[in-house]
DNA sequence: CATGAATGAGCTTTCATTCAT
DNA sequence: AATGAATGAAAGCTCATTCAT
C-alpha cells in the first residue's frame, strides 16, 4: 500500500505519470508475487496502487502488458546488480564468486521481484517465460564461457563429461534452486550461501570432504 | 429399447469406481500439465476424461482435491522410481549416479507427471506446494546423508563451507533444473545428464580441467 | 418475459434445450428490437428470457453470436411468409401485389422482427448487414425479375432511362420506407399500404392523376 | 520561456469559439459516420478534432448533445442544397427533378453527412430520430403538395388508391434507399439516378415498358 | 482558455459448482 | 450410477464524464 496511498474513497492527487506508473508497477509486482498471474486480480492491484482501474490500464495497458512490464523492469533490476557486482580482470572464480554474491544480496532485499521472476514469470504459458529466459539464458552464457575458457586452457575438448552450456545451464539451476531455498530458511548470510556453491562447483564433493575448501582472496 | 439398456444418447458404460477414478486422474494431470492449475477447466478435463463433470466431483471432490490427488498419485510415482533405482551397498557416489539416472529416465518416460509437479505445483499458492516440499525435502535428505556421511568420515564440521543440507539443496536443485532444461533440448540422452551432474557435483570444475573425470565403475 | 418467465429468483425448471433456445432467441429479439444491438445488455435479455446469462452463452454463444442467430431466424421468417404468399402463374403485377401484400402482413404480426432486420442489423457494423442486405438482394432480384421481364417483351433496352436492377432497388427500399413509416402511422390497413405502392409503381403519378387506377383483379 | 506564451508541451493555440466547434463537429461527424453512435468514442472525437476532451464538453455538451449538434448541422445542410436546387414557378415534375438531383449530389459531396443523418440518427433510441424525421416530414410534405395539387386539379378524392402522404413517404423512401445503394454502388452517375426514380414515379413501369418515357424540358 | 489526470459504473464473458432427472 | 441443465459470483476491460492545475 505504498505509502498509505491514497486515503481510501478521496479522488487521488494528480501526480505525474512517471510517479503513478512506478506505483502501479511496485503494486502489481506485490500482488503478483503473493498470488500469481491467474490468481492475482487487477483490483487487488489498483486497490494495493492507491489508483483507480481505468489508470492502470491507460498507463501500462491491459493484465499481459502489465505483467511484461514487471517481469522487464525486474530482470532489468536484476541484471543491472550482478553486472554491477562482478569484477572484471580477476580470475575466473573470483568473477562468479562476486557474481553469486550480488545475485543472492539481490534476492535477499527483492524478495518479490524475485518470486514474480522465477515463480511465477516462467510457469504462465505465452510470451513471459521468454522474456524471463532470456535473462536466464544470459546468465548461462556468462557463467558457460568461464567455464569453457578453463576448460579449452586444459585441452578439453567435447566429451560426454564436459559440454559448457550444459553444466552452466546446472549451475545456474543450483543458483537459483538455492535462491528458492533460501526464502524459506533465511537465517543463512548470503555469504555462505555462495560459499557453498562455489565450493560444490569448483571443487566438488570429493575435494571437499578431502579437506580442500575454496576460498575468496583478496577482494 | 427397453430391454438395451446401454442406449439413450451417449451415456457411459457402468464401470467399478476404481477404472473410473484413473480415467479421471489420467484426463487431469495431462490438462493440468498443459494449462497449469488455473488456466486449467474442469470442463476440459470432464471432456478429456470421457466422464461427466458430477462424476468428477463425486469421486474426487472440487478441483483443489482433485489437484491434490493428481500430484499425490504423481510424486508417489517418482518417488517408487527413483528408489526401485538406487542399489544399497554401494558407495555412495555410485548410489547418486543410479538415483539421478532413475530420475531422469522418470522424467523421459513421464513429462506431463513432471511438468505438473515442477512447473506447476509450485507456483500455486496454497497446499499444493506443500506436496511438492514434502517429496523435494526426502529428495534432499537422502542426498545429504550421503553427502554428510562422506563429509564426517573426514572429520568436516559445521563450518561455513560445508552444509550437508545447504548442499543438498543446491545439488537437487541443479538436477531439477538440468531436468527442466532437458524438456527443451531433448536430444541428450539421460546418461549424459547424469554423468554431467556427477561430474560436477563429486569433482568440480577444477578437476574437471585437470582432465580428472568422474566415471560410473561396475553397476 | 414469455408467459411471466420462471418467477424470478427461483432455479428455473429443466426444460429441454430446444424449448430453452427458444425462449432465449424470443428475448433477444425483443430486446434488440427495443434497445438497438449495442445498448441492449445480455443482462436485460437474460432477465427477459428467464433464464442466466451462462445458459445464454452455452447455447447461443456470445453477443455477436446472438444477434446473428436472431437476425437468421427473422430473416428466414420475412423470406418464408413472402414467398408463401405470392403465387405462380399470374401476372407479374399480380405476383408483386402479393408479395407486398404478404410483406406488409408480416410486418404487421412481427414488428419485432422487421425493427430488427431493418433498423439495427443494417447499421452496426460487421458481418450483420451482410446476412440482411443478402435477404434484400433476392428481394430486389426477384422484382428485377419481374421488371426486366416486362421491359424485354416490349424491347426496352439498356438506357439511362431503365435499369432494372436500379429500379427494383428503389421500389424495395420505397416498400421498406413505407413499412417503417407505417410502424408509427399504423391506422391504415396493410391492403391499402400495397395498393399505394402498386399505383405509384405500375402507374406513375401522371396516369393516376387522370383517374387511371390499378387494381388487383381476381386472386 | 516565460514570455513564449504558447509553449509547454503541445498546448492548442486560443481560438475562437466557434473555429474550435466547427473542427469538434467535424471531427464528431467524421467519427459518428464511421462508427456509429453508440461505437463511436469521445476519444477519437478529441483526437481527431486535436482538441481536449474537456472542451468538447464545455463547448458542446455531453455525447448526446454533441451527436444532435451534429445532426441539426448537417440536416440543415442538407435542407438548404435541396431548397437551393429547387426552382420555383417550373411545373411540379421539373420541381421534383431538380430537387432529386440536389439531394444526390448532396449526397455524393458528403457522404458522412448523409451516412450520419440516415444510417445512424434514425437507429439510435432518443430524441434524435425525432430529429431527422423533422427534417424527413419536410420533404415528405414538399413532395405531398406537389403530389397533391396534380392529383386536386383532376378531382380525385380521397380514395384509398390515393393518399398524398402515404405516396410522398413512399416516394421519399425510395430515393432515400436509392441513395443507399448508390453509396455502394457509386458508379452510375447522380443526374441517371434522378432519371431512373423520375421515370418509375412519373410514368409507372406500365408507360415506361410502352416506351414513354419522361424527360426533363428545358432547364 | 485548455488539458492531463482521475474515476464510477457498467458491460461481456467465464468458471467452479450443484440440482433434478 | 450418471448426466444435461442451470447458476452465483467474479474477473477483465472500456467509456463517458469531471476535477485540479
Amino acid at each position: 500500500m505504498a505509502e498509505d496511498a491514497q486515503r481510501s474513497g478521496e479522488r487521488a492527487k494528480r501526480l505525474p505519470r512517471a510517479v503513478r506508473e512506478k506505483q502501479i508497477l511496485d503494486a502489481a509486482v506485490a500482488v503478483f508475487a503473493q498470488h500469481g498471474y491467474h490468481s492475482a486480480s487487477m483490483d487487488e492491484i489498483s486497490e494495493t496502487a492507491g489508483v483507480s482501474k481505468p489508470m492502470i490500464y491507460s498507463y501500462l495497458g491491459a493484465k499481459e502488458d502489465l505483467f511484461t512490464h514487471c517481469i522487464r523492469r525486474e530482470s532489468g533490476r536484476l541484471l543491472e546488480a550482478v553486472q554491477a557486482g562482478i569484477k572484471v580482470d580477476v580470475p575466473p572464480d573470483m568473477q562468479l564468486w562476486h557474481g553469486l554474491r550480488a545475485f543472492y544480496r539481490f534476492v535477499a532485499e527483492h524478495r518479490e521481484s524475485w518470486t514474480v521472476l522465477h515463480r511465477h514469470a516462467l510457469t504462465v504459458g505465452g510470451p513471459f517465460a521468454g522474456e524471463v529466459n532470456a535473462l536466464r539464458g544470459r546468465a548461462i552464457d556468462l557463467v558457460a564461457q568461464l567455464v569453457v575458457s578453463q576448460g579449452s586452457r586444459k585441452g578439453l575438448g567435447e566429451q560426454a563429461e564436459f559440454s559448457g552450456k550444459g553444466l552452466a545451464a546446472a549451475l545456474v539451476g543450483a543458483a537459483e534452486s538455492l535462491a528458492d531455498w533460501w526464502l524459506d530458511n533465511s537465517d543463512v548470510p548470503d555469504g555462505v550461501l555462495a560459499s557453498w556453491l562455489m565450493n560444490l562447483i569448483w571443487l566438488g564433493f570429493n575435494d571437499l570432504v578431502e579437506g580442500d575448501v575454496w576460498r575468496p582472496r583478496e577482494s
